[in-house]
DNA sequence: ATGACGAGCGTGGCTCGA
């Protein structure tokens, strides 16, 4: 099965782009981030009448999850816990039955955090507090468990081309690389470290300074897999073609394929 | 040359992102 997340920055602005990349790749799942869109709004009918079934967690002007599949969820649960003050729709997961196998799958958009020294940067610190929690939860149920999305976080030196350019900015702190490492230490697996050995697996590159004729890019979509969704594994894809297409959104699609 | 951003909201120019 063919799971995938994709930061679209906009899903009516994208709606074009997202079409033309589902009947391309033919994911089983898709988790989208940035969808920018209330849930009245999100253009739930061109999706349903290709087959799609959709689930969306969206908010106004800003943020929103959305959830894409082939079959229907058995189960669909939205918002992150630990926060129930916490007005952002960032958080969106579901079970699914593909073939004779279940897996469970969340969609997420951290916040990003900037500027350091202000209460968002503290915001993305307390979100990936309540991620680990959340995520130690899930890991108990010992079903396979993808946990997906935009992290917002530059994991290491070699997911970013020009490191010095980041080191005043939240995405590649050592607070948040650190509260991204202590995910993988619960017993998540990065699918694209573990599947791959490719040198520049950039999934985002900044509309502004050229930065992807450049290939000025950061890793910072990326798809964590519990222990039973590891053992599945069988390769990753970055399609960052999509990059360079017609109106893209400034992050690609990744996806990972499991033995269904 | 080393670069000119983009979406939403809502009609002028802001917020937000990374």
């Amino acid at each position: 099965m063919l799971v995938a997340t994709w930061n679209i920055n906009g899903v009516k602005a994208r709606l074009d782009a997202l079409l033309a990349w589902l009947d391309e790749r033919q994911p089983d799942v898709v988790g989208l981030q940035e969808i920018k869109s209330v849930d009245e709004q999100f253009p739930r009918a061109e999706l349903e009448k290709r087959g799609w079934h959709v689930e969306t967690h969206g908010q106004k002007g800003f943020n929103g999850v959305a959830l894409l599949s082939k079959e229907a969820p058995i189960r669909v649960e939205r918002r992150l816990p630990g926060a129930p003050e916490d007005e952002q729709s960032r958080f969106i997961e579901a079970v699914y039955a593909i073939g004779d196998r279940r897996v469970r799958v969340a969609c997420l958009y951290l916040p990003n955090g900037n500027p350091l020294g202000t209460e968002k940067f503290s915001y993305k610190l307390d979100w990936m507090a309540r991620l680990e929690q959340h995520a130690r939860t899930r890991l108990g149920e010992e079903l396979p468990f993808v946990l997906m999305g935009d992290y917002n976080v530059i994991p290491q030196p070699d997911d970013v081309r020009d490191p010095s350019a980041w080191v005043n900015d939240a995405l590649y702190q050592p607070e948040s690389r650190a509260a991204y490492r202590r995910l993988l230490h619960l017993g998540l697996t990065d699918a694209v470290r573990a599947a791959s050995d490719a040198p520049e697996t950039y999934t985002f590159w900044d509309y502004q300074a050229g930065s992807w004729p450049k290939n000025n890019g950061i890793r910072i979509d990326h798809v964590l897999l519990s222990p039973e969704a590891a053992i599945l594994l069988q390769g990753v894809s970055i399609d960052r073609h999509v990059r360079g297409w017609e109106k893209p959104s400034d992050h690609v699609p990744v996806v990972v394929d499991l033995r269904s």
